[in-house]
DNA sequence: AATTGTAATTGGAATTATTCTTGATATTGG
DNA sequence: CCAATATCAAGAATAATTCCAATTACAATT
């Protein structure tokens, strides 16, 4: 099944820092941002709705808070083929399914209790830092 | 396990045509690049290497064949994160697995008889038409 | 409260991979 | 062979992202 995300309430409480990272009001706006907006918004559509309640924020600052979320394992950042990079608020490991007739991506779950070792031919000794799954397709004339 | 490749002779007998796409000798060249060096070049990289037998090419030509023979499906691409495209003659399905510390990549086969929908909790009713398997990590010292 | 050091932000310039454009060249079908 | 079509080369253009230098904000001391 398609992962639903729960409700989110439309102002979220973040706390003053994440994980060591120092949460400036930029990265809580952009925070608040992929946690509301959860269908993988890309820098600029995040910018452009950062802008709403911080006229004055650069899209060179967005760029730097997404990354600063991402390193510090806050957001996720996912690529399709070479488009924008997109980021996602949904940490839970899982794939992306991109249909290609309407552009709209879905977060796939892992079914409960498979690892990839099960599915891949892994060189022996390997240690995995991350995983990125991505499928293209339609879905089925009804 | 990681799959090996099959001995390449060092000239490639390379048809006319493959697939309805007009074999120039420029895609030729291209092609027979990517047959012998099968670590996963980039665009440049090709350039560079084609250039030995075609002096005159121009990169914007390799673009060209290269993209004329993704879409033929005679070869693949493949992206990691935004870093420049790169091109692959292996077609069977796989996964790459890409060492962070060497920068290598190395095709990754799926065990034989699974499905990715054993895996991953598909939107019921899609039609999958392309999956990308990409794993980051390195290998445990031994 | 002022000071100092560090980190973050801005705005614009720079970079990079890739695509586009245009005119020249080659190839194929009639 | 000639016309129609496909391909190629060279460089310009584009789009996403990063870099840079100059402020600005913040935090910890004094």
């Amino acid at each position: 099944m398609v992962s639903t995300h729960p409700e989110i309430p439309a102002d979220i409480e973040i706390p003053e820092e994440i994980s060591g990272l120092r949460m400036t009001r930029q990265r809580q706006e952009v925070y608040r941002t992929l946690m509301q907006q959860r269908n993988h918004p890309t820098a600029n559509d995040v910018f452009m709705r950062v802008k709403d309640r911080l006229p004055n924020i650069s899209l060179a600052t967005v760029y730097n808070c997404l990354e600063a979320l991402v390193q510090h394992g806050i957001i996720r950042q996912v690529n399709f083929e070479r488009e924008s990079s997109r980021y996602c608020s949904n940490l839970s490991e899982h794939g992306h399914f991109h249909d290609e007739v309407t552009g709209v991506i879905h977060d796939v779950d892992f079914k409960p209790g498979v690892s990839l070792a099960d599915v891949l031919n892994l060189p022996p000794g390997v240690v995995i830092d991350d995983v990125e799954i991505t499928l293209r397709g339609k879905f089925a004339i009804a």
